[in-house]
DNA sequence: AAGTGAAAGTGATAACTTTCACATACATTA
DNA sequence: TAATGTATGTGAAAGTTATCACTTTCACTT
C-alpha cells in the first residue's frame, strides 16, 4: 500500500469504500473470485472512474485488463477500514430502532461484536435480542468499568441523549454512533462522534421530488 | 425569493436546510422569534458563514444586524423544501425499523401523512401503529390505485426490495426511501429514489476513529 | 513469442464547495 | 436624526472533489 497511515482521507471516500465493501462481500458470497470496476459502478451506483481513483487513493489492487481480485481488494479495505480487528460495541435504547440495528444481519460480518444493549424498561431487562443481552441503564457505568467497549450507538429518546454520552467520558469508547436528533459535539475531540438523522431522510426526499436537486446521475 | 425554480440546488445544501429547518422548529418552541447565524451555527453543529451562504443561494431572508425572524425563515425553507404541501407517505415493512419510523416524532409536524404500513405478517395485520393501519403487502397494489401517494419507505429485508420496487411503477409514487442495502436504481428517471444503508455507518465509523479522517472541525 | 483486447492507473483539467475579508443595511440609543 | 454596533450578504480566492482522455500493463489468443 502507498500510505499506510492514510491521513486526509476524504468522508467521501470513506463512505463509497464502505459500499465497496458489501459489495465484494456479495459478490464472493455468488462464488465469483474477480470483479471490474464496471461491475462495481452498477452495484453500487457509483461511476467507475470514481470506483478507480478512490481504490489507488490507498494503493494498487488491480491486475489491468482482468480487475480485481474479490479476496485480495475485500481485505484491503478490511485493512483500510479498520475491519480487520474486532470491534466492541455496545447499544444505548432497545427500543424499536435499537432492536432493528441488533437484528441487522451484516453486522456480525464485519467484525463488530455486540457486547450488550441498554435499556430502562423494567420488562425487556434480562431478556435478549439475537443474542445480546440487555442489561439496565444503570449498571453502564460498572459495565464499562470491567469491559474494553470501543463503539456505543445511542437510540434513546432525543432529550436523553447528552444525559447519555456525558456517561461515556472516561472509558475505552471512541466512537459514537448517534441515531438520535440531538447533535452531540465532541468538545475535547475525545472520541469521534457520527450523527445520523433518519428523519431528515424524508424532507430532503421531499425537496429531490421537486427534481431541483442538481442531478448528478450515476453511471 | 431571487428564484422560484431552484435548479442545480447541490445535495450538500439540502441536508444542510433540513437541519436548519428543524433548529428552527425547536427554538420556535421555545418562544423564540428571532436567531442568528450563530445560534443556528452552534445548534447545528454547521458553521455560521455556511449557513448564511446556504440561505442566499434561495434569498435573503435575514434582517441585518438583527438575524432571522423564525416565522419568516421556517416557512420559507418550508416552502423552498416542498414541506408547505402535504406529503402522502406509505411505509412497506413493519418490522423493527419500520415501526421505528412510523413511531418517530417529528413527521407528523413536518407535513408527512402516513396512509398506511404494509406487511407480510399476518399476526399484525390489522392492527396499526401510531394510528397508522397494517395491511397485507397482497393490498398494495389496489391501494395505489384507489390512493395518492407521494413517497414509498422501503424497510423491508433487502432481498425483497427490487421485488416490491417493481410494485412501485406506473402509481403516483414520485419519492422511494430506501433503507435496505440493496441499491435501488430509478432506470426510467420516473422517480427520485434515496439510498439509505445503516450498517455502513458502523463501518464508516470504525474508519473515523483510527483518526485518518480528514478532520474538517466544526465551528 | 508476438500481437491484441481489455481494464486499471495517471495526471491535468474542470467543476464544485467552502472560506474569508469586507461591504451593506438594519435597529437601537442618545 | 445622526452615530454606532451588530449581523447579514457578497464576491473573489482557496481548497477540494470529480471528470476525462490517455497511458500502462496484464492475460489471453494464435
Amino acid at each position: 500500500m502507498r500510505n499506510s497511515s492514510f491521513n486526509n482521507v476524504p468522508e467521501s471516500i470513506v463512505g463509497r469504500l464502505a459500499s465497496y465493501h458489501r459489495c465484494l462481500k456479495n459478490a464472493a458470497s455468488n462464488g465469483q473470485t474477480v470483479i471490474k470496476s464496471s461491475d462495481i459502478s452498477k452495484l453500487c451506483g457509483i461511476k467507475a472512474t470514481v470506483v478507480r481513483k478512490d481504490l489507488t487513493h490507498f494503493g494498487e489492487f488491480g491486475i489491468k485488463g482482468k480487475g480485481y481480485n474479490i479476496t485480495t481488494l475485500s481485505s484491503n479495505i478490511e485493512e483500510i477500514m479498520g475491519l480487520n480487528t474486532e470491534k466492541r460495541v455496545i447499544l444505548i435504547g432497545a427500543g424499536n430502532l435499537g432492536t432493528a440495528l441488533l437484528k441487522y444481519p451484516g453486522f456480525s460480518g464485519a467484525n463488530f461484536k455486540f457486547l450488550a444493549a441498554f435499556d430502562i424498561r423494567e420488562e425487556i431487562i434480562g431478556t435478549s435480542i439475537n443474542s445480546v443481552p440487555i442489561l439496565h441503564i444503570d449498571k453502564l457505568g460498572a459495565f464499562l468499568k470491567s469491559n474494553e467497549v470501543q463503539i456505543a450507538i445511542l437510540t434513546v429518546p432525543s432529550q436523553e441523549a447528552e444525559t447519555i454520552a456525558s456517561q461515556l467520558h472516561n472509558c475505552s469508547i471512541k466512537g459514537i454512533l448517534n441515531f438520535t436528533s440531538a447533535i452531540l459535539k465532541s468538545d475535547d475531540g475525545k472520541f469521534y462522534i457520527r450523527n445520523i438523522d433518519l428523519s431528515k431522510e424524508l424532507e430532503v426526499i421531499s425537496f429531490c421530488m421537486k427534481k431541483c436537486l442538481k442531478n448528478k446521475e450515476e453511471k
